[in-house]
DNA sequence: ATGATTCGATGAACAGGAGTCATGGATGCT
DNA sequence: AGCATCCATGACTCCTGTTCATCGAATCAT
């Protein structure tokens, strides 16, 4: 079989010109060198190379080999570093799944810092709403899962990062914009506008409306949180939103935010992780920073 | 060591879809397969695959290994497959020295249906009027060496190919012309248009002139039999070239052959190739077709 | 459910290949 | 001529890759 080691032994012999070089060079013996070759030889059926007087002059069917060592020993080579890299936590493919639509905007926050910090770290995101975070981790579908609604689970190891509120988002001239909060019975004339995900993933459901038995008017979703704040801005209803959200991204626009209930929806991003996978370098690097820039 | 056999494996079994399959496919037991997969994996620090039910689910290492894989492997089928046909003597790269003018002109004529012939085997031809044609044949710098004065050596095998005379070309109008030969002493008063070699490598001397002790009123020497041709026609002096090649080139031209002596200056093409690759269809072909040739 | 089947992992034992050591023949240098 | 160097080769050793046998887990059929 051609494999590695010959195309090596006939680089280095190439380049310094003698088997006992190559074989000090490659950590071997001159006779194991030589043997090798020789039965290659014998294997394949062809000469290598032959004496020339003291050093040796390569056949063609050597000189051929020799081109192939050429072109494909740096590629095996890159692959060793690549690999080492790979092993060291140094580089890798960071696949981001996410579980909430704020998160994406989170998300981009980090990346720009992330990637600055680690060069050879791919990054993927998937935004798929639908399917189960905790599953694509533990499929190794992902590497990360970015989620408001931790599922504990063994072999998931969840970092809380970020916390922040839910609040109501209404337009400057509702009448809520003047109140405090927004109690449940609020809602009952509004339209509300969400993100399209199963009502069971709203936490405007789950936590407020439905324990009050109270359902909107109307609900119509949309895919975009600067889509919502457009519309609020038009009074063409109500949503609820991540409060540092509507802080950014509703700058200018002529809407208020309203606190849900008394103490308000108190939510945290965590960020999920695979057990054993706490040591991986830029695994950890990405927690540590989201970690960070929270603060 | 990153090596062939294991970017063999990750491809069977990401083909395959199973490591069993694999293993079956590359002629070994499913057990050694997965000993190899597991040393590699202690050796470099990394998982390649992991248990996913019952069949494996390829880790990012995994996935960067099989891209190299499927890059490298083909390379390497490729080399075998030109390997064997290089020791089965079905491709290679004819390499063709000559040590005479004319010889370029022959074996011209050669190379089209040779290359057809042989549509594997690369032809390069080395037109060194300089070197030692036996020399470069055992040094392997040739394969085939071309000449009209074989020096029989220990090593090398001679055919002759090709039987022809040297002529002395002259105009039409030179007296010479209407004799059918010419003697030594004819030439004294003339320019004689040699190719630019030594003398001692010129029949017309060591087989004419020299036993005679004459010599041409001028010499002078030029690169190509054409312009020999044209000199000849131009009554710039008289040239000795093969009859054949006269024929051929000069046809049209105000020229006339004339015979060297009484009997004329007989010379064979031969063929030397290495004592030893008589057995290489490439080479034995060539020769085998420049006497069917000459026929 | 439950047993049968299939798949990959693993430990122990083994065989063969790859390596080392010692040596010989050939060549080149002084 | 003598010495140094280089590659080839035979004998021996040892490690590596392979097989065999077995296990646990997952899947399928009934």
């Amino acid at each position: 079989m051609l494999d590695r080691q010959i195309l090596a032994i006939l680089r280095e012999v190439d380049r310094l010109g003698s088997v006992t070089a190559a074989a000090e060079r490659l950590n071997v013996s001159q006779s194991a060198l030589s043997h090798t070759v020789r039965k290659f030889e014998e294997r394949h059926g062809i000469a290598i190379w032959m004496k020339k007087g003291r050093s040796l002059r390569f056949t063609q069917a050597g000189e051929h080999l020799l081109a192939l060592a050429q072109r494909l020993l740096p590629q095996f080579e890159h692959a060793e570093r690549v690999l080492a890299d790979v092993a060291a936590g140094r580089r890798g493919t960071l696949r981001v799944g996410m579980e909430c639509h704020p998160c994406q905007a989170w998300l981009m926050r980090m990346s720009a810092p992330y990637l600055a910090q680690w060069p050879d770290v791919d990054f993927e995101v998937r935004t798929a709403f639908r399917f189960d975070g905790v599953a694509a981790l533990l499929d190794n579908e992902i590497d990360l899962l970015i989620t408001p609604d931790p599922i504990e689970s063994t072999g998931v190891l969840f970092t809380p990062v970020f916390d922040y509120e839910l609040v109501l988002v209404v337009h400057d001239a509702h009448p809520l914009a003047a109140r405090g909060a927004a109690q449940p019975q609020d809602l009952l004339g509004e339209e509300l506008i969400t993100v399209p995900v199963s009502l069971e993933r709203l936490d405007i459901y789950t936590r407020f409306l439905v324990p009050a038995h109270c359902r909107p008017r109307h609900h119509k979703t949309v895919e975009t949180t600067e889509l919502m704040l457009q519309l609020v801005a038009a009074r063409r209803g109500v949503a609820v939103l991540p409060d540092w959200l509507v802080r950014e991204d509703g700058a200018g626009l002529p809407i208020r935010t309203v606190r849900l209930g008394t103490g308000g929806i108190g939510k945290s991003i965590h960020l999920g992780i695979r057990r054993g996978e706490e040591g991986v370098d830029y695994i950890a690097g990405f927690v540590a920073l989201a970690r960070q820039m929270s603060l």
